[in-house]
DNA sequence: ATCGTATTTTAGGCAAACCTAGAAAATCTT
DNA sequence: AAGATTTTCTAGGTTTGCCTAAAATACGAT
């Protein structure tokens, strides 16, 4: 039994390749390649970054394969992700940030806020299970809630499904969910789910339809209801 | 007319500095040595950035004497302050942070928020000119209140003086003025300053006396009441 | 005025993250 | 299975911010 003593404060660059290998593989292995694109750095440094982390213990790394989490650095990653969620729920609830700006200043603040400062934000809260987008947030104790969801593009027709989170995190595809109120609660019944190019239509509560693109429909995802 | 346009995000070392030379010289010059002591870095690191800075545009240096704000630097170590205090009043009055901690997570905090951050959060607090230490908040436009106070040490016998201001950041000093409930607000009577080492006795509201050390005197700032 | 102490600067290094360019390995195509 | 393409790695460089050690300057005291 390894205790995660968590010696030095994690620059915040690890935090990012960390939060990056587990948004990209979870408990697999991330890609170079993937993680190059994502935090927008070239792949030499990618290399560079994943071979210190191994030295850190922080991944399991096998060259021109990628790297996985191991325990310490999962944990590390749903630490970052349990700051950054309840960051974002609260910049939107308390300091009244629209939804999709939410995403990128609580990228910067995770880096800098303690501990101390994440549970009395929890506490604020009310403790809640899923930031604004409807993602789980993690426990303080590192457990993370198990989603029985599926994308909305799976989604038979003339079913009622209830969104149960929006995984993207763009301002754009936010900001035009976020007007056609298709946010995390929201009940819809699918009209047509377009084979050709994958394009759903939904119509809401109040009888209005709206069309999503192959792409955003897949990243809407929903629970029967 | 130089229009400061801020191009850069510029380093949080380099507000450090800004804030030191602000809060050592305000307007005047500042020495290599009060910084590297205020900083806990090097004397030469020192010299290396006020190279820098000056570079920037940030001060104006002199070798061997130190260095002055330039008009743009102020303006920024000012837009630094207004963060710092109002991120301390937030974490006091929303958080629930105790008074002397508020210090240090707000020094982590000032180099993470957005301007759109710290002005929502003027918003919530209210825009309050003072923060909880009873030190005047720079506005959103980077005017600072000139304040009318004098140091607890050099009140005269006898008189009733309200606490403005602690003029320390550091937690045991706090926690000590804390616990006595002496913090901004509080009216005081002066019983007896000694000559000898400087200790000041006060008697608060309630008649209770407290005798407070020399350098700890000259920080509480007071004004007649 | 000069000597000794303080302070400040210079010189040379180190570590973290990043980069580009080119070599090497892996993967896909036919 | 060879060649072409993609991906990854290696090598060498940059910037920022810090350091120590030693040289230069300034200051204070006799």
């Amino acid at each position: 039994m390894v205790e995660p003593t968590m010696s030095q404060p994690l620059s915040s660059s690890v935090g990012d390749y960390l939060k990056a290998v587990w948004g990209l593989a979870g408990h697999g292995v991330a890609a170079p390649k993937d993680l190059s694109s994502r935090l927008s750095v070239s792949s030499a440094s990618v290399t560079e970054m994943l071979r210190r982390l191994q030295e850190l213990g922080l991944v399991e790394y096998e060259r021109y394969r990628g790297a996985s989490l191991t325990e310490e650095g999962h944990a590390e990653a749903l630490r970052l992700v349990r700051r950054h969620r309840l960051i974002e729920t609260f910049l939107l609830e308390h300091l009244g940030y629209p939804w999709e700006e939410v995403h990128e200043e609580a990228e910067r603040l995770e880096h800098a806020v303690s501990d101390n400062f994440t549970e009395r934000v929890a506490q604020l809260l009310g403790h809640p299970d899923r930031d604004p987008h409807g993602a789980p947030i993690p426990g303080a104790d590192g457990t993370l809630a198990r989603e029985d969801s599926r994308p909305l593009s799976g989604a038979p027709v003339g079913d009622r499904v209830r969104i149960l989170r929006v995984g993207r995190e763009d301002a754009p595809a936010l900001a035009y969910l976020e007007a056609r109120g298709l946010v995390p609660g929201r009940v819809l019944r699918v009209e047509e789910v377009r084979a050709l190019d994958g394009v759903v239509t939904v119509e809401d509560e109040d009888g209005v339809s709206h069309a999503l693109g192959g792409v955003l429909a897949a990243s809407v995802l929903v629970q029967g209801s």
